[in-house]
DNA sequence: TCTGGGGTCCTAGGACCC
DNA sequence: TCTGGGGTCCTAGGACCC
């Protein structure tokens, strides 16, 4: 057996909402929403993040804001600032990165560390674990929680259970003690669909799964049955791992209200692909596939997919073949509610991100040259200082429509 | 209650090849 | 005329996570 790992979650409390309590003193003490625009109760969209305040009135994250506006009408609702967000987990993942080279990012505020090497250096695990959230208070007053375990899903059970201001501890040896009282949705991996399944079994607890034949789930839940098992017997051994390369880069919008409009959709469609160009082209990405998504008023997704014929970062390419997949979808009778589009099968450019040699290749493709030109030309000048004139003279429907595809992200 | 936007991973079924 | 078995690749859908 190898000498127990010390593995760290660190997972930031409310996070979004932190962070404009941080930036807005008024806000500090009251309940904060950040998520869509509630519109009076009939907005669309969910609850990106809730402050601790907003909780006793049964707000959550992800709930649908309009459910959260009735709940609490003076809550305060903010629109994300992801930039500012994005800003704040870089220094974050700064601290943390002081401490091990093995830090793997979850999510913005949300990350693996394996200190087990660390000790030699910096002391034992957990007294690494107290600096953290330490010095994340003092030097830009947000909350951590902390769960310091041997494994990753230990870990990260060990700081959902401690929030806010967490510092769980499961010790080696401890960990069927620790998880075996736990509900079932505590295993990761196991969500509504999952937790209803096994609830039907008669199944509540982590150690009632852990005490079952290995085999039984297997045959009711195929390969993750024995995944589950694993999980709920405390056995974890995957590794943290620092760097890993997008698979997939899409953006994707709702409709403020379910559209036939056929140029609303192509516009919508090519304002994503030019989105997704721009990220694939900052992030040193070909893609080699595209998929479109669809959603229809009734709620019912669907996806179409292609690959390309040459791997591309353009936007125009990447439209040209959404627009070609959304004649694969029948619209007839269908009212769209959200359109996406994801690149899909990515390569690494042979180029360097935005190099400016690239311009003045004289093989280089003219419309990638373009496209660089007018990143350039965005970074200096802000994304409104050059769009295409299809989208400019669009349709006077959009004028004063603040969440614009474009906005809501580069705001 | 009426469901965002960013992702990852898994599975079933079909096409195709040997 | 009826037909194996293995392997790979691809698509679409869905569960799940933050």
């Amino acid at each position: 057996m190898d000498p127990a790992r010390a593995i760290i979650h660190l997972d930031m409390d409310a996070f979004y909402a932190s962070v404009e309590q941080l930036d807005h003193p008024a806000y500090r003490g009251r309940p904060v929403v950040v998520g869509a625009d509630p519109r009076d109760g009939k907005g669309r969209g969910v609850v990106a993040a809730c402050s601790y305040e907003a909780r006793p009135f049964g707000i959550r994250s992800a709930m649908p804001i309009s459910r959260a506006y009735r709940l609490c009408p003076k809550a305060i609702y903010v629109r994300p600032r992801m930039a500012r967000y994005a800003e704040m987990s870089d220094r974050i993942f700064a601290i943390l990165r002081d401490y091990t080279d093995l830090v793997e990012p979850l999510s913005i505020d949300e990350a693996f560390l394996d200190v087990t090497a660390s000790q030699r250096l910096f002391g034992p695990a957990d007294a690494i674990g107290r600096t953290l959230k330490a010095r994340i208070r003092s030097e830009l007053g947000l909350v951590a929680s902390i769960g310091l375990a041997p494994n990753k899903f230990l870990a990260k059970v060990a700081s959902d259970l401690g929030k806010p201001d967490g510092f769980v501890v499961v010790a080696p040896g401890k960990e069927r003690e620790f998880l075996d009282p736990l509900p079932i949705f505590r295993l990761w991996g196991v969500g509504p669909k999952t937790e209803a399944r096994l609830k039907r079994l008669g199944l509540q607890t982590i150690g009632q799964i852990a005490r079952m034949p290995v085999e039984t789930l297997e045959a009711m839940l195929g390969g993750a049955g024995r995944d589950l098992w694993e999980l709920a017997n405390g056995m974890d051994d995957r590794e943290v791992v620092p760097e890993q390369d997008a698979k997939s880069i899409g953006a994707e919008t709702t409709f403020e209200r379910d559209t036939e409009d056929r140029e609303e959709i192509r516009r919508t469609i090519l304002e994503l692909s030019d989105r997704v160009g721009r990220r694939l082209r900052r992030e040193g990405y070909l893609a080699g596939g595209v998929t479109l998504k669809f959603r229809d008023h009734l709620f019912r997704t669907l996806t179409r997919a292609a690959i390309l014929d040459h791997p591309t970062d353009v936007g125009d390419d990447l439209f040209r073949e959404a627009w070609k997949l959304l004649q694969r979808v029948s619209l007839a009778g269908n009212r769209v509610r959200l359109l996406g589009v994801t690149a899909t099968r990515l390569l690494a450019a042979a180029e360097p991100p935005g190099g400016q040699m690239s311009l003045f290749r004289p093989t280089a493709d003219p419309r990638r040259r373009l496209a660089r030109a007018v990143d350039a030309i965005q970074e200096r000048f802000g994304s409104d200082a050059i769009a295409r004139a299809s989208l400019v003279e669009a349709s006077p429907a959009r004028k004063g429509r603040k969440s614009g595809v474009k906005d809501s992200h580069s705001r």
